[in-house]
RNA sequence: GCCGCGGUGGCGGAACCGGCAGACGCGUAGGUCUCAAAAACCUAUGAGGGCAACCUCAUGUGGGUUCAAUUCCCACCCGCGGCACCA
């Protein structure tokens, strides 16, 4: 057993020093003073799971904290807070089946991660804590969906107002305004389609539905439309586009978000039907190929179905239609599914050339995108290429490629060919190259009022009701007569009922339908309604929480407007960490309701989060995902346990690259556990606890001196760029020199104890003190470097002949070319590989590399 | 199928903007200390060859550009993540 007293006891200094900032309320930041620059450091907030923090969550919330702490010492007021996401499904399911009150559920849960990220150390401003259950939180949530509903688009400033300021068109009835004004709502009700659990009796969010069947159970799940809140979002997509160029994110993730988007840019074309007063209208990204259009697709749903089917196709078409409508998502996702569709017997006219073309109903022209209808150009468009063979419908060519043998191909409809080329079979636009083509044709469709430009998103908008019980609810009204009302913002915070069982109502609504005396309602004037008993999802609550932060008890507003201009100056979120898994839905989300709010003047950026970084995934020792099922999961309690906090937050940095999936290794956090000893007895005693006699008030030696300034300027370049294992790594080195002098120069030792502070800050702190310092050094100006004192006086020069080291030269730091061409050329091993061979020439890389090269 | 990211010793990984591949850590082997062990410390450690000085090969595979390629270009293989008929 170890009798030394004086060794490093992680567990003893890690308490203390938990306490300490504790009780001192070390990290709160301050908003009394505005003139200090501020840095605001956010974390995604976590789920308060029953299973606790995997050492998942710590990666990302150590590197967060290693810049919050290095950006205090370099003199920023750093925001650095932490809530809870605690809204969602696995408290819900557990009250289902157990009864428990989700509400006491979440509560131990969040006691018991609290703890848990408590023991890590992190420097959050416990002050600031919020909950996205608590009605002092959620009446927030509640209040930013009413301005939804009290909004509408302003689409030539392509902003959100109020929806008084909405134009009603002259002429109206009351109750035709009223449908008017609801149509315009940036959140409005409508039919949509649900993944319906019949065996479960429920509905499933689409992250439950696995290959189309229900995630728990393995049950089918249909599709079955509700009526559904939905918000707006597509009216951003633009805007949410473009304002990615703002913000600091890594490319892949941007990327992700605008390929959710879809931009793509067309024309919509007008087809006439033949023998009806009615038109189709089609979107199309070649309007250059209308002259090979030789048949149209409309969605089986597309409304027109009805009305211009013939009565001999009838029949057919009408079993299609139910057959598609009965398709699940398993059945349409299916790679090696053929087409299928029924021609309706009805024809369109080709409006650049009067051709008679069939109209077919096809499950492969989805209703929801563009205009539920197509013109099919199956000489240059994949899709209908396949369905053109499949029922021999004609194919003409109307783009040539530019390889020849291609050409022929395509000219004998023999080969699909969708890139770009000239214009054949097109009349007076032959010759034309595609680009030429679509700008002429577009223009041309709109002097004859036969088509316009446009643009489609493939984005939709967001469908933002549940129908369970643990979520927002909605702090809406549905009157006796039919009409949706708002509640009064006083009527705040609207608050969960308690209820007897979380079971979902047998009508596939929400618990909240049974709980009679909260949905019936009699309003001032008498008349009776109905609560909204929807509720919201998961992410309403996570939508906005970085604005909540900033002022998280006001009752007056979602925050105070001078601490949010303080707070999200210079582009919002200094930094966001996270996970990747979150790249489309949350961030699109959030960035959804900022640029809202943004609009009404409730924030003062556009963009919420300006930097972003994902963390990696952390793997089971043994290279496979972290799972019960496997038995690979490692505990974060038990690290902290056996090799303390700052082990553990040191081997999750040193493990590799931040954004890197990497295996856990639990050797790997021995030996960061070593080098944290190794640092200790560097400034400690062990015998007798106290200052080991080494460290003496001198000045160091030049190789400690530099070796000091070049880890300084190391370790504070590698925080900036997030690279922590080469920040550790650097930290090693100096800890392998110093340790191995007898004398150590104290201030050298206290600039190190500095510089090792963000990573490992309980050992920082304690040697701190040790080493005489009455204070905290959260707030000790991070240690400058001596950019002269990092140079090197001597360096050694790796001389090759061809390319090849044949030996190393030393040679003064400063020495020219010629000096260091002479000292390679004296080489002896050299002039033995020059031999008699003639030289060509000699490159020299300053402080790199000699290469002599000769010639052959 | 399309898009994105990645592939370096026994393992995690490092390498500025094309300039000495393998920093740092783990593991392994040998040693010091010890009655012994643990801890700590020291030495070695990509592969192959040679008594040795040294030599050759080596960053998924095959080509190319260059005085010089883990790094740039082309083709391919493998792994991971995302999307899924978006006209």
């Amino acid at each position: 057993m170890d009798k030394k007293k004086g060794r490093y006891n992680f567990n003893a200094v890690e308490k203390k020093w938990q306490q300490f900032w504790q009780e001192h309320k070390t990290f709160r930041a301050r908003d009394d003073d505005k003139s200090i620059p501020k840095y605001y450091v956010l974390d995604m907030f976590p789920y308060p799971s029953g299973q606790g923090l995997h050492v998942g969550h710590p990666e990302g919330y150590t590197a967060s904290d290693i810049v919050a702490r290095y950006k205090r010492m370099k003199g920023f007021n750093v925001l650095h807070p932490i809530g809870w996401d605690a809204f969602g499904l696995p408290a819900e399911q557990y009250a289902v089946s157990t009864g428990a009150d989700p509400k006491e559920t979440t509560q131990k849960n969040i006691d018991n991660i609290r703890q848990q990220i408590k023991a890590l150390g992190f420097s959050y401003d416990w002050d600031r804590e919020i909950n996205t259950t608590d009605p002092n939180y959620y009446k927030w949530t509640q209040w930013i969906f009413l301005k939804f509903f009290n909004s509408y688009f302003d689409e030539t400033e392509r902003k959100a107002k109020p929806i008084e300021q909405l134009p009603i068109p002259a002429g109206l009835s009351e109750a035709e305004k009223q449908k008017y004004v609801n149509a315009h709502r940036l959140a409005y009700e409508a039919e949509v389609p649900v993944n319906w659990c019949p065996a479960l009796g429920t509905v499933l969010a689409n992250e439950e539905v696995v290959g189309g069947l229900s995630e728990r159970g393995g049950h089918p799940v249909v599709r079955k439309p509700m009526r559904q809140w939905m918000l707006r979002i597509t009216k951003y997509a633009e805007r949410l586009l473009e304002d990615l160029d703002e913000v600091d994110w890594p490319e892949s993730i941007k990327k992700l978000q605008t390929d959710w988007i879809g931009k793509s840019i067309g024309a919509e074309v007008n087809f006439k039907v033949d023998g009806f007063d009615e038109d189709i209208w089609v979107f199309t990204t070649r309007p250059d190929t209308l002259f090979g259009a030789t048949y149209m697709v409309i969605a089986p749903e597309h409304p027109l179905v009805d009305k211009i089917t013939s009565e001999q196709r009838r029949k057919a078409v009408q079993k299609y239609r139910e057959r598609a409508a009965r398709k699940s998502d398993l059945d349409r996702t299916d790679l090696a599914k053929e087409k299928t569709g029924e021609p309706i017997g009805a024809y369109a006219t080709n409006p650049v050339n009067g051709e008679k073309i069939p109209i077919w109903v096809s499950d492969y022209v989805l209703l929801s995108y563009g205009t539920g209808a197509i013109m099919a150009v199956p000489a240059h468009d994949e899709r209908d290429f396949e369905f053109a063979k499949k029922f021999n419908l004609p194919i003409i060519p109307v783009v040539e490629p530019q390889d020849s043998e291609q050409s022929e191909l395509v000219k004998q409809g023999k080969l699909c060919f969708v890139g770009d080329g000239k214009a054949i079979n097109s009349g007076r636009f032959d010759g034309l190259s595609t680009a030429e083509f679509k700008e002429k044709i577009t223009n041309w469709l709109e002097e004859n009022g036969l088509g316009r430009k446009a643009v489609n998103y493939k984005l939709r908008d967001w469908l933002f009701s549940r129908q369970r019980y643990w979520g927002e609810p909605f702090p809406i009204l549905h009157t006796e007569n039919g009409n949706v009302i708002g509640l009064s913002e006083e009527d705040l915070p609207l608050e969960l009922p308690v209820v007897k069982n979380y079971r979902p109502s047998d009508t596939a609504q929400s618990p909240l339908a049974n709980v009679d005396d909260w949905v019936n309602v009699v309003l001032p004037d008498g008349s009776k309604a109905k609560r909204e008993t929807n509720t919201m999802p998961q992410w309403a609550g996570s939508c906005w929480y970085y604005l909540r932060y900033l002022d998280p008890n006001n009752n007056q507003r979602i925050c105070d407007t001078e601490k949010e201009k303080y707070w999200m100056s210079g582009g919002g979120v200094d930094l966001y960490v996270g996970g990747a898994e979150h790249a489309v839905l949350h961030l699109l989300y959030a960035r959804f309701w900022h640029k809202f709010l943004y609009d009404l003047g409730y924030v003062s950026t556009r963009e919420p989060f300006k930097k972003l970084v994902n963390q990696g995934m952390i793997l089971g020792q043994d290279g496979q995902k972290m799972s019960k099922s496997r038995g690979n999961v490692v505990n974060p309690d038990k690290v902290v346990a056996d090799y303390g906090a700052d082990s553990m937050r040191l081997y999750e940095m040193f493990m590799g690259p931040l954004e890197a999936t990497k295996p856990w290794n639990m050797q790997g956090v021995e030996g960061v556990h070593r080098f944290l000893q190794k640092v200790w007895r560097m400034v400690v005693n062990e015998d007798t606890g106290e200052l080991i006699e080494a460290i003496k008030e001198t000045q160091a030696d030049e190789p400690t001196l530099r070796l000091l300034n070049q880890t300084i300027k190391k370790v504070g370049d590698d925080i900036e760029s997030f690279s922590f294992n080469t920040a550790i790594s650097a930290m090693m080195i100096f800890v392998n020199h110093l340790g191995k002098q007898p004398v150590r120069s104290k201030s050298v030792i206290e600039k190190f104890i500095l510089i090792l502070s963000p990573l490992a800050p309980h050992i920082a702190e304690e040697l701190w003190e040790k080493l005489g310092h009455k204070d905290t050094l959260a707030y000790e100006s991070w240690p400058e470097y001596d950019e002269g004192l990092i140079k090197e006086k001597e360096i050694e020069l790796a001389v090759q002949v061809n390319g090849r080291i044949r030996d190393r030269i030393v040679i003064a730091a400063e020495a020219d070319e010629e000096q260091i061409k002479q000292k390679a050329l004296s080489s002896e091993k050299v002039t033995a590989a020059i031999a008699d061979k003639e030289l060509k020439k000699i490159i020299v890389i300053k402080s790199r590399l000699v290469n002599i090269v000769l010639s052959i």
